[in-house]
DNA sequence: ATGAAAGCGCTAACAC
DNA sequence: GTGTTAGCGCTTTCAT
């Protein structure tokens, strides 16, 4: 605890016996009055303990705040934990750094629908990264009058998006190891839904999961193994809603159980393919012989340890997200970045072993 | 960019034909008025794309923001790079997360004295975090009429803190080290002012540090290596101004090249710590053989590597320092929290070689 | 259960 | 250069 709030820009003007105008240029435009006139000002400002206009006040009059908004799918201390999001927290961290913005971190629970925080954020605009189609907060940001950029998820009509092309960037995935000679693989990842459903994903549930992130992903694989000949029904994807190395080790445990004989796992993210690493691990498959795993996003922890993976530039799309927001007054501006990936080609991938090598040795 | 400003509240009421308690009520205290009413308030609210009552002009009224700004020494970007600063941050927002309090991440040149933004932040308190005690933006958060709290540094006088002891804990430190025979030690320090100074460190520039944590941990070291008769003016302790790996190998080395004869550095962060043990594989140096290393923090790496430190509660740090904040209006409530540390015994730690050993092997 | 009045503290035209 | 006049959009006694 400080103090009390006792002067205001009007008790100063008063004691000054000048006007508040006076006052408030001696704060804002310093040109506008005598050196010597704002000296006394400031002076006596300091004697009476004001610590100079407020700044709620301040943006109620001007209409602006100085700050940035951001919500999150997952509780705010998630987003400290998740690499990818960290990456991208600091790419906007960067932006609004250079534009003097504050970021304003939005309290959300993903359970409770608490949409009061996001009414309560006095902000000029949000950054939404990566949420539900369906999610009520992002509704409350929408109905928000200042301007949006929504990150990855989801698309909205004529609300600004920064993101990858996810269909293209799996493929690159699928090709590969279809060009191994992977035909019998299986897939992890991340939840489909608001809905908790740590199992198989049905069909249906793949094409209407409310993340278009892995809707998308999953598309691609279907579309680019159903082409190579796989018969996509018989695929097994494995979804886990927390995004955890634990839910890697367990979703690859069950998709292990359930059909010992993929060659290949595919995961929609780094941090599901660590964990898939570790249960592949555990249960004495060497990887890449005995099994292929591959990731999504290029984290750092990935690239020690050689993963397969498409590499996505997340702290360049802070960036980008946070410029297309500080620039929403311009005219001519862009509306949408797309920003590019690459295949990172590690150590965990090889083509698979045959019939042979399963039940001889290599 | 989305929509402009259309409607308000008074216009909402107009509309309706009703006053604007009326409204204002519908939207905050639902119990007073009939359900009707209320239903036929939003609905109007909804066709008009009235967004609810603005949040600047609320936060003026009711002189509450929703917010707790934080301000941290170093570009914000960087806090989300260095491992104690992140846990902090964690630790931080999950106390606000659960008191439904947003975190307004105050951005700042440490270079430039950009105490606009500081006034500029619309909240109700503010977390410091690790500041020298002349820093110019700790001065304008103190200036403001809102409670405060600091994290680590500095101490002020009246102003709530959260940290650690810091002479007890680098003590554990000195102590086990000298249990084991080193006298011919070096140091490795964080900056000290903030001005940049990559270099050795006076004794007068140890004992005038304006980071009070760096300061006390020198000072402990010192009052321990004294009383166990070493010379502290012939310990060279070199500091930088960087808090980064990269900094604790160039320190590490600049450390060797002045005195081959170390038997152990003791570095005042896990991270330079890191840095060192680097530099000494790239001498062909065994840790802890020939060289011993510790360092400070706790952070998860060093675990990793068996790192012989000090490990600090950082997480509770940020959760000590939300609920300090946000109870600050508690009557009889605690105004200072300091946390227990714990020596970590590592594996780069040990007796140091003889001068036999050093000229015969093992 | 609803309304009228009184600001919260400040800035921005515009006049002097 | 300095003051006057009007609000920014909302909540909150206090009446009715």
């Amino acid at each position: 605890m400080h103090a009390r709030r006792p002067a205001t820009l009007a008790s100063l003007a008063a004691e000054l016996g000048v006007s508040r105008t006076t006052v408030s240029n001696a704060y804002n435009r310093p040109d506008q009055l005598s050196p010597e006139l704002r000296r006394r000002v400031l002076e006596t400002a300091k004697r009476l303990g004001y610590p100079g206009p407020d700044p709620v006040a301040r943006s109620l009059r001007t209409r602006k705040a100085g700050a940035v908004g951001l919500l999150l799918t997952e509780n705010l201390s998630y987003a400290f934990r998740d690499p990818a999001a960290l990456a991208f927290l600091e790419g906007l961290a960067l932006a609004c750094e250079s534009a003097g913005q504050g970021l304003h971190l939005v309290p959300v629970n993903p359970q409770r629908e608490d949409i009061a925080n996001v009414h309560r954020a006095g902000v000029d605009g949000f950054v939404v990264y990566s949420v539900p189609d369906d999610d009520p907060h992002l509704a409350a940001v929408l109905s928000r009058p200042v301007p949006t950029v929504v990150c990855d998820q989801p698309r909205v009509e004529g609300v600004d998006r920064v993101g990858i092309d996810d269909h293209a960037a799996i493929t690159k995935i699928a090709k590969r190891l279809i060009s191994l000679g992977h035909r019998r693989i299986g897939v992890l990842c991340m939840r489909l839904g608001r809905d908790r459903n740590d199992s198989f994903v049905s069909l249906d549930r793949q094409r209407s999961a409310h993340f278009h992130v892995q809707r998308t992903r999953l598309a691609g694989l279907a579309d680019t193994f159903t082409a190579a000949g796989v018969n996509w029904a018989d695929v097994r994807v494995v979804e886990r809603f927390d995004h955890s190395q634990a839910s890697g080790e367990s979703a690859a445990a069950q998709l292990l159980d359930a059909d010992p004989g993929v060659t290949a796992i595919i995961c929609t993210s780094d941090i599901l393919a660590l964990g898939a690493m570790t249960e592949a691990k555990r249960r004495n498959l060497r990887v890449p012989q005995d099994l292929t795993i591959t990731g999504f996003d290029g984290i750092t922890e990935a690239r020690r340890v050689g993963l397969t993976t498409v590499r996505q530039p997340v702290l360049e799309k802070g960036k980008a997200a946070g410029k297309l927001l500080l620039g929403a007054a311009e005219a001519n501006r862009q509306r949408e970045i797309t920003l590019e990936t690459e295949l990172v080609d590690g150590t965990t991938s090889a083509p698979p072993r045959t019939a042979e090598e399963r039940w001889f040795g290599p």
